[in-house]
DNA sequence: TGACAAACAGAACGCTCGTTCTGTAGATTA
DNA sequence: TAATCTACAGAACGAGCGTTCTGTTTGTCA
């Protein structure tokens, strides 16, 4: 066995350990640890820990306290042209892994959330109740779905031109098009969709 | 002064601490916190502590280990996103998240991602290209949708039921209700969905 | 069947943890 | 102006922390 050979860690460990912290938001302590993963041996732990570590899952503060590291919170992608024949995608191939902040959020300083009011974009698939994932600017590309702000209120429409000014249109038939009076003001672009349906 | 007065807290120790836990993703000891606060005994970060505890913004695990309490992530999505002196309707519901995976996944081990194909789904709002936030299991209630596997395919449908059998249901009426011969096989049930537009 | 490595168990140890107690400067109240 | 309260500082202390070292068991391979 070479020495690049890759240590082995129990999938199941992570897991737990993710579940463990997704209830409470904290790294627990080796003995903890080791209840959790049913060991008896903190220098067990201690080793498990440090192969966590070597593969990025695991990490520490510059204080020296063990902190989820930048694996931690990835996800699993599994492709719908998977072969499903046994649906264990932890040692099939067709995935990939990404947390979801990454993958809609690009620029967190100027990205917010918005929650979504009213049928008015039905069409556009963007339901009530939804978050909007907005990254504020203060102008937008035709045909963009923007959040504006008319009569003191966000809106969330498509942006359209019509005879050389700008207007939002709805995507559903029964509202109409609003035709904003002097001033569009443009809140920021729509930039994603999260919806929780349980 | 009344009993009943409560404790003094102050707002800038609460901001530090959030910063460091946007940072790191754990809660530093009472020393790191001392530094952090820029004070000097333990015994005034313990009684803080305390206060904080008390005000619902810190808790402890069942193992004693200080942890984030349940206002601790609360934050005004108006505070980050409101222009000076708009009231905000919009917005005005609910609180920001600490991470949008946090919002969508409840248990981590049992959850993965499902990309959308195609758009049998597309009057329940989901379309081709959306991820689907799945939570793994091998059954699910009426009315649910589920991910399914059908020809060593994953497909995305409403679980309903008729004449006794379980049926896939598509949201678009130009698809067919899939009548599954024997077991239908269950993947897992939708529990959110996540769109990338940019 | 013997060699060897991996997967644990268990104890020992120094050090850091959070608690508790005492002390004090400044502001507030009576 | 005396008493009181708040916001800290500092030291002492026991308990629990993570590290390290030394076994023991189990599986693998030749």
């Amino acid at each position: 066995m070479s020495l690049n050979t890759p240590r082995q860690l129990d999938p199941a460990y992570l897991e737990k350990l993710q579940d463990y912290y997704a209830e409470h938001k904290v790294i627990p302590s080796y003995s903890v640890l080791a209840t959790l993963w049913g060991i008896s041996a903190k220098s067990w732990v201690s080793e498990c820990v440090r192969r966590f570590e070597e593969a990025g899952y695991l990490d520490w503060t510059p204080d020296k306290q063990l902190k989820p590291g930048g694996r931690f919170f990835e996800r699993r992608l599994a492709d719908s042209t998977v072969q499903a024949g046994l649906p264990n995608p932890a040692i099939s191939d067709g995935y990939d892994l990404v947390t979801i902040d990454d993958y809609l959020v690009r620029v967190p300083s100027r990205t917010s959330l918005v929650r979504v009011k009213g049928d008015s974009m039905i069409d556009a698939g963007i339901h009530e109740g939804d978050l909007l994932v907005v990254e504020q600017q203060p102008n937008a590309n035709v045909g963009e779905i923007v959040v504006a702000i008319v009569d003191n209120e966000f809106t969330v429409k498509y942006l359209e031109r019509e005879k050389g000014g700008f207007v939002l249109k709805p995507a559903n038939k029964a509202y109409p098009v609003i035709r904003p009076r002097g001033r569009l003001e443009i809140f920021g672009v729509m930039a994603g969709l999260v919806r929780r349906t349980r």
